[in-house]
DNA sequence: TTGACATATAGGATCTGTCCTATACAGTCA
DNA sequence: TGACTGTATAGGACAGATCCTATATGTCAA
């Protein structure tokens, strides 16, 4: 579970609320670790438990209280193991990639759809980041970036690097399928 | 969940036993799709009372009774649709850059040396999929490969070119950092 | 004024997948 | 002889995440 983890990475810059915490996450870590708001306040609760982070209730009328998180001592250490930790190479589960191995089974007009429209969805995912990135970098100038700010922006190059990389792949694969002719 | 898909494709191919499936998925798209042996078989169960395929009980002595699955009409057809119907993107977590995302709060060195081991990772799964993809090529010629035979293969060169996209965004990251110098 | 959006939390059901274990025997290698 | 690998299946416990729902109210725009 590295859901706790990204927590208690942001509860180490600052408290949060579990809304401000959702808010955060979608705004920075969300193209490569959505989460659910649900998942949030359970895994919140769990830390509580486990005394990495403590809760101030922070009273409000007109809505539902703010409970304000704040990381323990015991969460940084944890955090800070964690991240020392050896990672362990996983795939990831790839749902294009799957459907790409079967999807000649219906033909050639059907699979060249899916690539088509798999690049399409990677350049908008490019231009999104790209948009993203060149909003920070036009307001702080990289000179000015701390080590964390820079590794920071580093996932979002990384995921445009990728979008590359997979339009890319389709063109060249589009451009094989295309010279050959297959008997339908 | 697509490893009920998964199953309905190997299937289609060819009718198999779990284990069959296992050995079959472990060999071409472990990469992208692991499966657990306990869910396979579970999985198989379930596709059984849908009706989408059935099993043949073939008696063995010597070991448990085989139990061979064979797609039914049903089973295509629900294949085809799944193949056809759009494919929502999802971004897939990656541990790597959740972890990349906070690293820096230990350190440039243990930054430096995420970004080490990840690259060593990637260059050795290019590496194992190159081997792969070279055997292929060797075996069959590409002129020889029907429209399903490439488009399998595709997938391996994906999983190549991401490898290779990964080794150069941590090249070029690395090269940043090393150019900079931060206040520890 | 009606509806959408933002703030703020949380329970219930369910789904997928992982890990561990158990069973059973044949062949192979040291 | 004993340990390991391959063939073959399957249950139990559990983790992690998703989806849906419920509650409550203020603000802002159409």
């Amino acid at each position: 579970m590295s859901l706790k983890h990204a927590i208690l990475g942001f509860l180490a810059v600052s408290p949060m609320s579990g809304y401000d915490l959702r808010k955060r996450m979608s705004e920075s870590v969300a193209h490569f670790w959505p989460a659910d708001q649900a998942q949030i306040y359970r895994t919140l609760s769990q830390l509580t438990e486990e005394k990495l982070i403590e809760v101030e209730v922070i009273e409000q009328d007109s809505r539902p209280n703010r409970r304000l998180h704040r990381i323990l001592q015991t969460g940084e250490t944890e955090l800070d193991r964690w991240l020392a930790e050896p990672l362990a190479y996983q795939p990831d589960r790839e749902p294009f990639l799957l459907r790409l191995f079967f999807v000649g089974r219906i033909g050639l007009d059907q699979s060249m759809r899916l690539l088509k429209e798999r690049a399409a969805e990677a350049a908008e995912l490019a231009e999104v980041l790209g948009a993203i990135r060149g909003q920070i970098e036009a307001e702080v100038p990289m000179e000015h970036l701390g080590l964390e700010q820079t590794l920071r922006l580093a996932t979002l190059a990384n995921g445009i690097k990728h979008a590359e990389a997979e339009i890319e792949w389709i063109d060249d694969l589009r451009q094989q399928l295309k010279e050959r002719k297959w008997p339908t």
